[in-house]
DNA sequence: CATGAATGAGTGTTCATTCAT
DNA sequence: GATGAATGAACACTCATTCAT
């Protein structure tokens, strides 16, 4: 252990103690919090020291870097949604309908976009264009979820030929990770929001046939 | 507002000559530039000069401030956007239905979101919590458009009573607000989008009727 | 006139036109005002400009610097107060004891420095050190003025020998000039301060005898 | 005070551990000396932080703000001059007479004013009048001290009942303030202006009785 | 592990000054 | 004579980062 150089405990994630690992997840929660609560113009390093009673240096101990703070906030992120979304789905009788699948996503997304139980992906909003892209490519791994949702339900017959789907998931998404933003803290529940989301989408505004 | 002490033009934005006022707008173009494409902490004083071939401390002559420029930028965007959309909605036939009206409010809030003539408001969403709050008067009063375009709708029988509009308002637009992020400068004309969105919104995605 | 080439309006103050001076003195006033009010940090060229009804650049055909403003309303004002002490001093009868040329002088200095009319002797006491000192060699030769007359005074038997003069003189003018400061413009009239003044020095400030 | 985020040493003076207090303290020294020997306006924070070999933004680990370095020595320097003619005035005897205490207060005074050990009370000259305004206050807490000594000198029929203690007790310090300025560090000791000072204030300048 | 102390690059802003018009 | 427009140097201040202790 102590013949390695290069080695700082920064670069020793994987191997980190069970206490390390909790401080480091302080952190990141802290930061998260901040972010998403007074913008990423907020989030200094010695504003986030402060909130685990640290000094900013300190901080350097258990990353490298503020980049590598947020980074990891938005890969944590988007991978529990992907996660989320993943089993959300798995859990689903194989012949349930584009309806119920359509319905247990909507809902799955809302929830976590608007807990703030450690789901730090409403931290996205409010991030700088320049830290967002280097998401991209985690963001187009979730994205492929909703893809092959609306894909079975166009094979299905539940969704009518004319959409394109490179137009309609971005579109769809759009429409709910917005939701928080106007709906705040005390809006109506996500539940109320995603049925409202269904129902639009599969019926359209129109009135009821 | 504040302190003013001695005149300069940037005090008379009202009784500014024609060559001010192009001025300052090269400058509300080049920082809105700047916001839209490398966020907004990209937008420095420095850089916005160097766009228009300044120095700095030029800028304070054409504008008191930083968050001077930034917010007539929200201002000028925003009142832009509802001046559109207010003489696109007086503009149709007093019987129009529904769905034309809809469809001519979706056009114009794309075709001002996607294209960036002199339509500031594309900068809304990259700008921090703190500032995007100082719009927020005028925000509503944009949405006021919306309102009531979907009241009409709902009592005219075309919108089905089952919805609430404060839920249907911002679902609605925050679908829209996003098709630039994901439809870039490349992708398929936002009058497509347009089309699709009133479709989906008005029929809903299933099978076609 | 027009052949010189290097002679612009700033330096032919001498030749200059009733008018030129007119403004030269209106600028000059503008600037004294601002900087006791308000201190020499507020005393900007653009402030100095918008009492004048100018913009900032215009002054530069008056003056050459901010410093040519600024020194001379110290030379003006020192040489005001010496011409005054001067003519003060030479209308009094030759034979007048020290006491009258005594009360004489403290009262022209103290009405010098309270009114605050074109006599800019105020404004020494809200300069920066580095600009006083450019006026050192014109306060030595005001300086001069008391020396002689305390001397005269020594001479006469009037003032104690026991007294240096080198100390004297610039305490009594130390306590004189801290006057404005402390009676402000509601306070006593400049005249009961000269008297009390006068009182106190010749006589002390022990029991009458 | 204000919107103070996370903590750094400058906001816990109280606590300071005596480095940290000495690091303050050199940098109080060399704001201060920049002060009074160049003026206010030389005294930016790149300057006092070259005095104590440190980059300007290091001095901010220190202190808050500019103003709260210029405030600290404001205050320091008159609660020193505070205590001292404080405790000089206690440690006289009950019965010593008027002219002893005074002997004692001026020369207390007049030391501080001209020894520059650690004593700031030279700078108050220096400072713009936005500043001094500040600590008025404090600044009449410390002219009470002289009223009292004056009331008790005319109680005691040691000073002529013709004089107004609001104009003389003004009209004595400007005297005194004004003794460095026009000694500087060459000039007499200030044990002989202050007996200078007395007996002229005592007895007057006139012929000795 | 954590901190005290420092740094360097950069931020928004001010101001005396210049100069073509 | 005066102004509109610009500049460059400076200023107070912030922040991510480093490192000896």
């Amino acid at each position: 252990m102590k013949t390695q150089k290069a080695g700082g405990p920064a670069e020793a994630a994987a191997a980190a103690t069970s206490k390390q690992r909790t401080m480091r997840e302080e952190i990141l929660d802290a930061a998260a919090d901040i972010i998403v609560s007074d913008g990423y113009d907020a989030c200094t390093m010695r504003a986030v020291a402060a909130r685990v009673n640290m000094k900013a240096g300190s901080l350097y101990y258990h990353f490298r870097s503020k980049d590598e703070i947020v980074d990891e906030i938005l890969k944590t992120g988007i991978e529990t949604l992907h996660a989320r979304l993943s089993e959300t789905m798995a859990s689903l009788p194989r012949e349930a309908p584009f309806a119920r699948r359509l319905t247990a996503a909507v809902e799955t997304h809302l929830s976590s976009l608007c807990h703030r139980d450690r789901s730090y992906i409403h931290v996205y909003e409010h991030l700088p264009l320049v830290i967002r892209r280097r998401s991209r490519e985690m963001r187009e791994r979730y994205l492929a979820l909703w893809h092959r949702l609306f894909a079975e339900g166009f094979e299905s017959g539940a969704v009518a030929s004319r959409h394109d789907l490179r137009l309609l998931v971005p579109y769809v998404l759009g429409g709910l990770n917005r939701v928080p933003d106007w709906n705040g803290e005390e809006g109506a529940a996500s539940a109320d929001i995603a049925a409202l989301a269904v129902a639009t989408l599969l019926e359209g505004i129109g009135p009821s046939r």
